[in-house]
Formats: structure tokens, sequence, C-alpha cells
DNA sequence: TATTATCGGTTCATATATTGAACCACTGTT
DNA sequence: AACAGTGGTTCAATATATGAACCGATAATA
């Protein structure tokens, strides 16, 4: 691994829950040398990409990382457009929901978004979604760029009792959304979340992210399920339109026999 | 210099009006080599800091810095509270305004606010202010830690006819700013702006930034510059406030000379 | 249609920059 | 006063970065 690739890689630790970091326990958490740490702080510091508090000697994100923001959604307007639609989805859906992108083989979060209907909600605190054991990654993976299918197969960590281990269960898992248009993640990543997506695509015709809902599984039910995946098919062609680009036929004629299928079931039962 | 502060600064060449950059167009840029470049934009790619877009091929800022921008802000909030006081000011004075942060030692654009008053505008287009060319600069050098002059005094790179080139001639533009308590900057970076700034402090009770107005040289006047004067006290204090921090006395107290001697000069001439 | 000039991406011997155990100075605690 | 934490520094050992030359593809030029 490249020296510069260790270095970025200490940029990941700081988040909203961890925003300021001191140098020993830095070397903690990466698991690196003292003397290298420092020494790659030091770069991104040069940077602007960190910076340290005077006050505490902690090391934290600097100031150049939001102008390269302004940039970024300058040049490719992504978050611009996913607010409405998603605070909508949330509203209707009454759990909390995300919006993913895909960038490279990685599905990052974009937005999300709370619901105030319930007191218990799921909380992601992640940045990068697990490709095989979330409904963003496994949506991903079903209708983004056959790649990704590989680097999934390379990396099964388990989460919980029902994240898919094997390649059969991950084809199967993957077979299921392809089928159906949906993203599904059956507390696969954490025990009391149950994860609905759907596909987002932009103007290159490709996928381009997810929106996902993840509800408490505990008031998980087939009457909740229709109601969210109908959301989600709004939410997800409104935030493809925002972004330049449709949903493709196919995806929406799976959504049209799912739903239609569903009502069956749903009858039957 | 470390691979990993090369690879760093790659990020610093895209902005708004270079969103995308080819491989080879990078290389002239950054006048490095080929396949060093290459390697080096792989790791910002692995980190999700720039992503390729499949279209063009060319390179892009990548969708981790938003979420990075994201716990900047969550962790130190600038932007929030900078608003509605540079609106004021941009209003106020009808000129284009900035506020600028500074972190080591550099001074970098946190934001900027266009006045719809006149039809010629101050665009400046840089991401890092010059020490010793610019208001903010020379006004976060008179202001900030004692080792700022040495880091000025290394790079005195000439803009225009007016930037200080010399030792002594840094030294007398910072003096002045010191007995004044704003930074000024007569045509130094630009030949037709001229730079009126003023320092801004955060809970730490050093300074933190500097607010500015660049004015069209054109029309700057007397009146002028003590009506910016004015405005420009009123954004300090606000934006100090917001960021939990005061104008220091010996601040106010250079102000409040500062208005009085120009009220005198103002009616004798 | 052949030619040339780009482009993004790759190779491999060379040589330079990275690494980490041990160290220092400082601060607050026991 | 001994200890356990910091953040920061040193230097020999060595793993890593480097760049001229190369490749295949695309696009403009003659």
């Amino acid at each position: 691994m490249s020296s510069a690739a260790k270095t970025l890689e200490l940029l990941a630790h700081f988040s909203t829950t961890w925003p300021e970091i001191g140098l020993s326990q830095l070397c903690k958490m990466a698991k690196r040398d003292k003397a290298t740490t420092y020494r790659h702080l030091q770069a991104l510091e040069e940077t602007g990409l960190i910076e340290q508090n005077p006050m505490t000697k902690r090391y934290r994100l600097g100031p150049a990382i939001l102008q390269l923001a302004q940039t970024r959604e300058a040049t490719v307007p992504r978050k611009l457009g996913v607010q409405a639609p998603l605070f909508e989805l949330a509203n209707a859906a009454g759990e909390t929901c995300h919006v993913t992108v895909l960038s490279g083989t990685t599905v990052y979060e974009l937005a999300s978004c709370d619901s105030p209907k319930h007191g218990t909600r799921a909380i992601i605190d992640i940045q990068t979604f697990p490709l095989h054991a979330t409904a963003s990654g496994l949506c991903t993976v079903a209708f983004g760029p056959e790649t990704l299918m590989e680097v999934a197969l390379s990396n099964l960590r388990q989460f919980t009792a029902t994240t898919a281990t094997t390649a059969q269960d991950l084809h199967a898992a993957i077979q299921t959304i392809r089928n159906t248009g949906f993203g599904r993640a059956d507390r696969s990543y954490e025990t009391e979340v149950q994860g609905l997506s759907a596909p987002i695509y932009d103007q290159t015709g490709h996928l381009a992210g997810a929106v996902s809902v993840a509800s408490v599984a505990a008031r998980f039910t087939p009457e909740l399920e229709r109601v969210i995946q109908n959301e989600l098919m709004i939410a997800a062609r409104q935030i493809s339109k925002n972004w330049g680009g449709t949903i493709p036929a196919h995806i929406e004629a799976l959504w049209a026999k799912s739903l239609t299928s569903e009502n069956v079931l749903e009858t039957a039962s």
C-alpha cells in the first residue's frame, strides 16, 4: 500500500462521533506507528485537510475540506435535489432514510433523514456501506457495474446471523433483488434493522446510487413494506430526475410486476 | 517533500473553473511525471476523494469530500454564523466580500458574497490568499501568530506594481495595519482591486480569520473607505460572537482611534 | 488511407523516501 | 518522586516511490 493511501485513510477516522483525535489515540485506531502517523498528519495539515486544535493539541478536519466540498457540489450537484424527496420519504415511511452514491467500487452515504414518527429509530453511523450486508449495497451490486460482484464476494464479513457469508447466499440475494427491483436486507447488517432500497440513475444512464429506508425490524410488516416500496419508487424517480437521469424501463417493469404480485400474495394470505 | 503531500497537492488543482481534469493535463499543471501522477490519482480515488467521470475519463472531486465537510462543519461550525453578517456587509458596502480562516500558516477562503449594487465586481478566484499581497493575508499576519511574518517573508511574489516585495515594504504595511486595526491592500494583488479587512476571533482568544471587502479601485474614495470600515467592524464583531469569541479590547481601541483620526483627516482635506 | 499527435494507462531497473524502535521533553496523577 | 500519559524527534534498515520508455486506443491531420 502506498504511503499516500495510508495517509488518506487517516481521514476516515474523523466523524461526528469522533470529531477530534489525539496523536496517540489515532495510532491505536489506525494500528500504525506513532512516528509514521505523525508525519502523515503533518502532510494532511500542510494541505489544510486537517488542523490541530490549538487548545487541546488534538487533530480535527481542516478548512480546506469545505472548499473542496463546495467545488464538488458545484461540479456534480448531488445533495441538491436529494433533500426534498428524502424528507418526503422519511415522513411517508415513518422511518430513517438514506441516499447513497456509488463511486468506483464503494458505496458512500450522501445524506440521511430521520422521521419523527417513532421514538425508536434505526441509526446507521457509517460512512461506507458494505456491499453484501445492506439494502443500499445489495441494490447497488444488483444494478451497478458487473465488477461489483467480485468486490462484494471478496469481503463477506459477517455482521449478524442473516448476513450473506457465502457466494451462494449472496448470489441468491442479488437474484431476488434483480427480480423485484428493490434492494432488501433482512437484519443482515444490524439485528434490529430491516432495509429496503431502490436504485437511482444519473445522466450517464448508469446506476448512480440508491435510496433506502431503514425500518426498525420489530414493526416491519408486509403492509409497511408495500407502503415503503411505493414511496421508494417515488423518491428514486424524483432523485434520478434531479440528477439528470431516469429510471430505466426494465426497472420500472420490475416494480410494476413486483407490486402486483405482492398484491396477489397479500390478497391470498 | 513526502509523496503523501505531493498526492494531496493534486486536490488543490480542482476548482469551480477547472472542475474536471484529465491525467495529461494534470501532469502539466502539477509539473509532475505521468506515472507518478497516475498512481497518486489512484490513491485519491481509492479513498473517494476524487473519482473518474466514466464518460470523459477525466478526474473530478469525489463524494467522500462531502462527508468530510459535513463532519468538519459539525465539529467546527464556521460557515454557520458567517452567511448573515457577510450578506449584510456586502449590501452595506456595495462590494464583494470574503471571509477567510487561518489554519496553520495558510489563509483559506471560507465564504464570499457579491453585492448586486454595481455591474462591475471584484472577483477573487483563489483558494488560499497570499499573506503579503491581500488585505485578508496582511490582516492575518498583523494580528495572528508571530511566526506568520517569517512565512510571509519567505514568499514575496510580485503580483502588481504595489505588491510588497521587500522585507521593509512588508514590515511597513503590517505596521500600518497594527496601528489602524484594519487590513489594507492598495491594488497589491490585482491592479483594479482595493482591499480592506478586519480580524475575527474565536473561543481560543486567538485570531481565527478575517472578513474583507474587495472594492473596485476606480470607485474607491475616502468616504467609501469610512463606510466600509464601519461595516467591517460590525461584521467582525458579529462573526467573532458567532464563533464563540470577541474582538480584543486593544483592537476595539485601534478601531475607535482609527475612525476618529480619519474624521479629522477628512475634515481637514 | 496512412500519418501523426494525442490520450489514459503500464512496466521495471534505479534510487530515494518511508519506516518504527527507542528516545526526549513536558504535564498531570498518584 | 516515581509514574503514566501526552506530543514530538532521531537514525539505521529497508521498503517504497520514481520516471523514461512503452503500449493500445482514439482522433485529428495530410
